[in-house]
RNA sequence: CUGCCCGUAGCUCAAUUGGAUAGAGCACCGGCCUUCUAAGCCGGGGGUUGCAGGUUCGAUUCCUGCCGGGCAGGCCA
């Protein structure tokens, strides 16, 4: 087993701060690979950070650190460069071992240590109200590739959806549903500009007209429409006007339930088990995959929300105004407090939150994730008010903000709303870009930056398109490998002093880094690392690739170069694999 | 009006969390296929990191103020 070369650096740098400066000698070593080659493969500013305390030169401090360091066969070079820096070369084997580690750990090469912590991340959490559009796609891409860096850096990862199954857009994706049903029995009723517009509602509501029409009584429009207000103009953008809707709406809301009676809640359960498998199919096809279906509606059956909300007034956090009750969020940093049950009884979506979130204490997490979508960034104070007002830590909650990804088509923004029904969905996107292109394309920026999305751009067989570059890596050693003929498992064996080249080192030093990438995109909750990374490694193989041939006459340096190449191959697999990208043997 | 996020090459984005000469891709120009896949490689041009100050050995990064863009401010979810 070989040393890191890290540890060992970082130990020799103590050693020698113990007899230059023994006051310090507690002093955080940092070191880090340079970007520049010249700068060699680690540099530490140890002089830099302890001039200041110690009132010395930089430069002639870590000439001093250099007298007294000892040592090491795996230190080729080290010396003092720039304003005060210490850079070391390392041994070629002491680069090289990399091959062999590789090599013998397979897929497990960058698997961090169990770190022993239970880690739940919630993502997607879409209202089953109709198909995933693009911007779910983005939540979920980054929430699955976070989920498995994490899951890979150590840690236990539970993936959870949270399924709004309750409130009133459940009421109107059922009313929607009803009225194109009604249509279809040539009742016709004005649809509201207000419900849900997307063809899917009618596909639901021919499903029911075709298989399950003899269930429901009949209705006339007159029936239907019974104590409406009446719907606005079409033309009319006021408040005044958009209340009227939205009155309208509720109306023919308390209607449909008179009417259908029982079978309202059928009508509601049929749209939602049709939704929501069509949204799980969706996802399940990207390669998104959650252990836990949450069901907003069990937390009111068992009785959770009623509790979380009379525990925070046992606390002392309630008060009644106007008829409702007040969660003082104020008192934890919020700008205003915020209502948790309305004056006509009824709960907020709030509330069933502050309960969602009480139950994931309970269920012991240490870390819990969620990732919401940027416009919800004004939510964050409340709900860590309400947990704080619980009486429990609030720091154990982090939540991630993924921005919105805009589309672009013809260079033009593509509006999208999932009422109008104008949208761009998931399942479209994944059937033009392809599903390795879009996880890809999702990941490539930092979750909280907006993602332009250029549909023209990603449809257009892509030869732009970076998955190419590293797939197309990865295909190239499956395909010298298949010409060579022999075994992988022969590779072992090779001799990795035998790469010599600065290509080579290169290509060893970046196989190095992958374990460090891993832990950095955990800690910053940003797979968008790993594919930067696997762009860089890509881009130095095939430059070796243009540059070297593997099959040469030379036995010992074939099997060497091999065994580099099929170490490559492995870390871009299991780099693609974090990112739900596939890593083909031919392209 | 108030709060949060953002502003880096023509375009889309990085930059090891305060490090050394700010890097990639696309686009543009010039080279490389009778030898392991040209979805590739090699070379070239391109920057006052929005502006102005401040903090220090050192600032794209931290602080202040402007300018410009996005989002949020419901007894909606």
């Amino acid at each position: 087993m070989s040393v890191d070369p890290k540890i060992l650096l970082a130990d020799l740098l103590k050693t020698a701060l113990k007899s230059v400066a023994p006051d310090c000698a507690d002093a955080a070593i940092v070191l880090e690979r340079p970007k520049q080659a010249s700068h060699g493969d680690w540099a530490s500013n140890l002089a830099l950070q302890l001039a200041k305390p110690l009132h010395r030169n930089p430069r002639d401090l870590a000439a001093l650190l250099l007298a007294e360091l000892p040592p090491s066969p795996l230190v080729a070079k080290a010396e003092v460069a720039g304003a005060g820096f210490i850079n070391f070369t390392l041994a070629a084997g002491a680069k090289t071992a990399v091959v062999g580690q590789v090599l013998a750990q397979g897929a497990n090469f960058g698997r961090g240590a169990n770190q022993g912590a239970k880690v739940q991340v919630e993502f997607v959490s879409a209202n089953p109200t109709g198909p995933l559009h693009v911007g779910h796609g983005r939540g979920a891409a980054y929430g699955a590739s976070l989920s498995a860096v994490l899951a890979f850096a150590g840690f236990d990862v539970s993936r959870e959806y949270y399924v709004n199954d309750a409130g009133r857009q459940m009421d109107i994706l059922a009313l929607s549903t009803w009225l194109r049903y009604l249509a279809l029995a040539s009742i016709e009723v004005a649809f509201p500009p207000n419900a849900y517009q997307g063809d899917y509602v009618i596909d639901m509501a021919r499903e029911i007209h075709g298989a399950h029409q003899g269930r429901f009584a009949k209705v006339t429009v007159e029936q239907v429409l019974e104590g409406t207000p009446g719907l606005p103009l079409n033309e009319r953008k006021d408040d005044e006007a958009k209340e009227q809707r939205e009155l309208h709406l509720d109306a023919l809301i308390a209607n449909a339930k008179r009417l259908l009676g029982e079978d309202y809640a059928w009508v509601l359960g049929f749209a939602l088990n049709e939704q929501l498998g069509d949204g799980r199919e969706d996802l399940q096809e990207f390669g998104v995959q959650f252990d836990k279906w949450f069901s907003e509606k069990s937390l009111f059956d068992t009785g959770l929300v009623e509790r979380a909300v009379a525990r925070l007034e046992e606390r002392g956090h309630i008060y009644l105004q106007d008829g409702a009750k007040w969660f003082r969020s104020t008192a934890f940093g919020d700008e205003k407090d915020r209502v948790v049950q309305r004056e006509n009884g009824l709960y907020t979506y709030f509330a069933s939150d502050i309960a969602y979130h009480l139950n994931k204490y309970e269920r012991g997490f240490d870390r819990i994730i969620d990732i919401w979508g940027a416009d919800h960034h004004g939510y964050i104070p409340r709900v860590k008010g309400a947990i704080a007002a619980l009486g429990l830590p609030p720091e154990k909650l982090e939540v991630a903000l993924v921005q919105f990804a805009v589309l672009y088509r013809d260079g033009q923004k593509t509006s999208m709303s999932t009422r109008s029904g104008e949208f761009v969905t998931l399942r479209e996107l994944r059937r033009e870009v392809g599903n390795d292109a879009c996880r890809f394309f999702y990941v490539l920026r930092k979750s909280d930056q907006h993602l332009d999305f250029d549909l023209d751009l990603a449809k257009s067989q892509s030869n732009e398109n970076p998955v190419y570059y590293i797939q197309y890596g990865h295909a190239r050693v499956c395909s010298v490998l298949a010409q060579w003929g022999g075994s992988v498992a022969d590779l072992a064996a090779a001799d990795a002093g035998r790469l010599e080249s600065e290509r080579e080192l290169a290509l060893c030093a970046r196989l190095a880094a992958f374990p460090e990438i891993v832990q950095s995109a955990a800690a910053d909750y940003a797979p968008h690392q790993i594919a930067f990374y696997l762009k860089d490694l890509a881009g130095e193989f095939h430059g070796w690739y243009n540059a070297e041939r593997m099959l040469v006459e030379d036995e010992e340096l074939k099997f060497a170069r091999l065994a580099l190449a099929t170490a490559i191959r492995q870390v871009l697999a299991s780099g693609l694999a974090l990112l739900g990208v596939s890593a083909p043997a031919s392209m």
